[in-house]
DNA sequence: CGACTTCTTGAGGAACGTCAACCGCAGTGG
DNA sequence: CCACTGCGGTTGACGTTCCTCAAGAAGTCG
């Protein structure tokens, strides 16, 4: 499982390549291919390499506080492209897998040639970034005024937005939650309870359901209102005057 | 107070231009300078115009829930380029001025040409985006996990942080905070009477100082222990046990 | 089977948000 | 000059919320 599996796995994402890779022309994607080199980590390893891009699974930038407080400040699903050339010396954080993860590495000279020689690539690479950029801020205001329900709406359409293999067998209103309860709390600033009491919640308002075997395939019932929560539509108790 | 003071103002941009513009060559400067319009704004009012440098004062990029909390995601201090062009479309809260600020409205045409015709202005971009980027993931682990305290002397470095003409005549430890309370309430995930108490704490603690007459001019008493409050030295309260 | 990890559930308490009132200041108009 | 108004900031009392702690359920690996 591991020298032909590698190739099967290139050509596959070559096919199937997410939002701004699959409008390269298919030269300019075997360049990408061929830079890099496919790497696999199991779930708490650190990704050596500081550029590339995840074809299956996800990472997480992790950081801890002085007195040992977790934090994920961002995640990265396929198709992404993680550039952390100068993240080490700002001691902000290591990514690390949050589960069984291969990623493209890509080595910095190669891929600075790659984009100085295909003119396609530079401009997936700053609609990347834009991306990037967006979801941080959603994370932003997700972190800083919504309450345990919300955050957890909230992320679940940000794991259904993401692009990824598993969106084409399961119908649209269905989530897989990629990534464990310990890592979704560090990621939405909850605990691993609230993140459960939440979820549970969640399923009591019958806004979820999810089959007791598979509880991490999750199926949004109410979409318009896990929509409207996960923007705020829920105040924290009294006070919901709203207009102003 | 209008023409006149405008030049000026470009020309004084000029001179100290913060962080990574103050590496350009002169002409490209000047054609970075010549290339965008200077646009004054009061507070609270948007700013017109996705594309732009800031000159003066603080931006800030606002949200609103369904409900009507408020959110702000990011900042922008002089020397700062924003870039909301995708901005619009995606609702992603809009662009206002959280003071008296003075900005650089650069035309997008114009400003791909000089993008494209001096190479120094590439480079000094992505470094932009880089500190960006960045900010936001301190900002992130600031959000998800610290306490208020720990949040107020966090943004405390961050405002220090930020380049700008208040530096050179205040020594090293002194802090002018740029922004109403409301508003660091709103960036820092807080209610305005939160942020009075942590930093009323902060000064019971003998952390940090001010004069009586100029509360917003904060002198960093014993920077070490704020640095270390501010990187998570203060747990929520017992279960102190750092190293995993 | 036991050791371990992840996830869940429950009870209790600290903490931050909520609400209300007050202070100081600036602008306004009689 | 002073009352009036509005705004930003502060302080205090109170209550909900979410974290803490502990224990149990369910799955995995040796």
């Amino acid at each position: 499982m591991t020298g032909v599996t590698v190739l099967s796995r290139q050509e596959q994402v070559a096919q199937g390549l997410p939002e701004p890779w699959d409008r390269l022309a298919p030269h300019s994607v075997r360049a990408l291919l061929t830079s890099g080199v496919p790497v696999s980590c199991a779930r708490g390893e650190a990704v050596d390499g500081d550029l590339g891009i995840v074809c299956d699974g996800t990472l997480g930038v992790e950081r801890y506080l002085s007195d040992g407080r977790r934090v994920l400040t961002v995640l990265f699903r396929p198709g992404d492209l993680f550039d952390l050339r100068r993240h080490e010396r700002l001691q902000q954080g290591k990514l690390i897998a949050l589960g069984e993860v291969w990623s493209l590495a890509l080595d910095p000279a190669a891929w600075e040639r790659c984009l100085a020689r295909f003119a396609d690539i530079g401009p997936a690479v700053v609609r990347q970034l834009e991306d990037h950029a967006g979801r941080m801020q959603d994370h932003a205001a997700d972190l800083a005024a919504k309450t345990p329900l919300e955050r957890l709406a909230s992320v679940l359409f940000e794991f259904r937005r993401w692009p990824g293999a598993d969106h084409a067998e399961q119908g649209p209103a269905r989530v897989r939650i990629p990534i464990m309860r310990r890592d979704i709390a560090d990621y939405v600033g909850l605990k691993p309870e609230t993140v459960s009491r939440a979820l549970r919640e969640l399923h009591g308002r019958r806004l979820i359901a999810s089959a007791p075997d598979v509880p991490d395939e999750i199926r949004l019932v109410d979409v318009p209102a896990m929509r409207l929560l996960a923007n705020g539509g829920a105040p924290r108790r009294s006070t919901g005057r709203s207009g102003f």
